[in-house]
DNA sequence: TTCTGCTTGCAAATGATTTGCATTTAGTAT
DNA sequence: ATACTAAATGCAAATCATTTGCAAGCAGAA
């Protein structure tokens, strides 16, 4: 943890430490606020937990998910997977699908190759929204 | 446009018309913001557009489009696609691919005949991110 | 045309996130 | 180990998007 601090030139500092290991410790995408709550022992900052999530993102460490809610979420960048969201308690889980993966990918060259205004995709995002049993 | 909104059980004022024509006109994913812009001149209150955007989307006229973006942005729920967002000018283009749609849904239904957590999937976001001609 | 409830506008509240500034601290050079 | 500097932090206040309360207005049914 420390060394992917250092490799991307941060400086290591315990509010760092404490939110990575946040997030590595619950997987899940989490808010500002849920990250706040899980470091909480540690008394560091609100405001600090937001820049910290900003430049750590900023840093290719965590990356912003879109979940339709009305904060912003960020999860580790480490390994790319998508998600399935409960529309109504927000449960989340992780998925990966080689299949999918290859057909967005067939998808984005092929847009790049026709499409008169884009010329390079970099990312993409998919998530899927429903109800998880509990809710149903 | 008035039987939409007649079907829905919608009262037809002239906010939900001009709003509505602006969705229709635009195409485009819009904010409350880029809504408040396109029909300034019809003089509408910018917390009505905020309540008819979010009452239009219960209604499921409009549907809430994820693009990692500060504020919420909103389409037309007529017919379903997906978008390429140029991270730098925020540029948008539509997109539909079949294949696409078939790999996501063999991938739900896979996943709800498997996941513990999971028992039904109503809709999905898929959006790719990258640089259009102009900002490369 | 009258009535009733849904809609709207305005002002103010709220919630999430950002900024200014003074203080502290990590990493580096001494 | 010590001193130094830029980056990081905490606190208070500001900002931005969005929501709410309430009184007045308007659409649609009778």
């Amino acid at each position: 943890m420390r060394n992917i601090l250092k490799e991307k030139g941060f400086k290591i500092t315990p509010a760092r430490l404490a939110i990575l290991q946040a997030f590595t410790k619950n997987k899940l995408p989490m808010s500002a606020e849920d990250v706040c709550k899980k470091i909480k022992s540690k008394k560091i900052n609100e405001v600090t937990v937001y820049r910290t999530l900003s430049s750590l993102e900023k840093g290719g460490i965590l990356k912003r998910v879109d979940l339709r809610k009305d904060s912003v979420y960020f999860e580790l960048a480490d390994q790319h997977h998508h998600h399935i969201v409960c529309t109504n308690c927000n449960m989340i889980e992780d998925f990966k699908n080689l299949e999918i993966e290859k057909a967005i990918e067939k998808v984005w060259k092929n847009i790049i190759t026709k499409s008169s205004k884009f010329k390079s995709i970099r990312e993409h995002s998919l998530e899927l929204f429903g109800l998880c049993r509990m809710c149903m």
